[in-house]
DNA sequence: AGATTTTGATTGAACGTTCAGTCAGAATAT
DNA sequence: ATATTCTGACTGAACGTTCAATCAAAATCT
């Protein structure tokens, strides 16, 4: 549990520049996760991926550089994970919210690690304006999809009157909201638990497709279990 | 914008217990809000507070039982207002639920300062079990009450085989994502848009009861202007 | 050999906390 | 009423510790 990636030999030197940087990119993201944003010293990080703290300012300059580049893997992940979600889903609104909902469940994103590093950083991005423009740029791109899909969806069931913009946010918002609770809750809500939620409340705003979102629910708990934990 | 409560006699000593640490804990939301809760140092704090950092340590042992106050602050001021809206709103189920969505988003609550403190709070409470336990209470209490709620509309509109603990989490859900919303977007996303988002679910889950729930959404919007502003 | 990567030792700054002492006002004595 | 004692509130200066960052030397690779 000390170490963050094992290599088959483990003193190996020169590995090549971005490994390096990836591994202690994750060794940061077990840091926050553990020990919380204030008390996530470059000595701990360094001991969680098994080097020194010189090497951890060799490879990023500052403390500050380190953290920047740990909260912009963390959003590239999560971008990656929507637009592959998007890119194989049919060209029907519906399979595409339902697409982007899931994709902001999968196993990998809602790691625990992960969701601490998120809203740890989340709660820090007030006072650093480079943290709210990652953030920002991550979300606005989103929900500007996610609202074009509820939009044609609207359109599709002769509801064009309705403001697709705010279910966009209260699907969006959910999220996120359910995202804290895999945080805070992490015993007794599973992934399982976010996404049936979530699919009750789409199913709220569009009945007349709840057979389909129903389908996609279970075809969604069927291929994994209640509770992932896959890391990365 | 500096000091957090003015006197009238600004140079009073010997102010009452109660009033100075209840002026610190201010103080110490200020700081939190503005620097994050990394940087939030004592002396930080006393600035905002107008006194020495000595004085801090004085009225609480140490600077980790100063910011568990601050949270529990937080926590009872939450919990009364959601009481109150409770005590003062019909014996019934709908009512009760648009209440507490309501007392969510009173103008008090969602102040900038308040709401960046909790998330600071919320993120560091992974790495300290007593943050954890007392955000835990305030939610359980809340979510339950929420929950029989639902569960008695349900009952009243003969759909008692639907899951009204589900239901009762996704409003919560919104809740809580909403809030982080109201973070992020300050300038962009008010009281006014996250009461219309949750009373936008509340239709959706609620269909039958849409016209009712439209005019207490109505009624709230009326009495208080878009976005909220007061601070304590 | 020369360039790159890694590290232990070190440094200066910042932080929470301690401490001896000041001050104002209440309590008590005269 | 005035003087004296006592106590809680408050402070500036200092201490010990912790932290991010530096650096020269060692190790490794090309």
């Amino acid at each position: 549990m000390i170490s963050v990636v094992e290599t088959a030999e483990p003193r190996r030197r020169k590995a090549p520049r971005a490994f390096r940087r990836r591994q202690i990119v994750e060794a940061t993201i077990d840091a926050i996760s553990r020990f919380g944003f204030a008390d996530t010293t470059l000595a701990e990080v360094a001991r969680l991926a098994g080097m020194s703290q010189a090497s951890l300012i060799f490879h990023f300059r500052t403390k500050d550089a380190l953290l920047v580049e740990t909260l912009r893997h963390l959003s590239e992940e999560h971008r990656a994970a929507w637009r592959a979600a998007l890119a194989a889903a049919p060209e029907e609104p519906l399979a595409r919210i339902c697409a982007l909902i899931a994709a902001d469940f999968e196993p990998r994103l809602i790691a625990h690690r992960k969701v601490a590093a998120w809203h740890a950083f989340w709660a820090e991005a007030k006072a650093r304006p480079t943290y709210m423009q990652i953030c920002g740029e991550r979300d606005e791109e989103r929900a500007a999809v996610l609202a074009e899909a509820c939009a044609a969806l609207l359109a599709e069931l002769g509801r064009s009157a309705e403001p697709a913009e705010d279910i966009a946010a209260a699907i969006d918002g959910l999220c996120d909201g359910l995202w804290q609770r895999l945080l805070m809750e992490r015993r007794s809500f599973g992934r399982g638990d976010g996404l049936r939620i979530m699919f009750l409340q789409l199913r709220a705003h569009f009945p007349e497709r709840a057979a389909e979102i129903e389908a996609a629910a279970e075809g969604l708990s069927r291929r994994r279990s209640q509770r992932g934990k896959s890391g990365t």
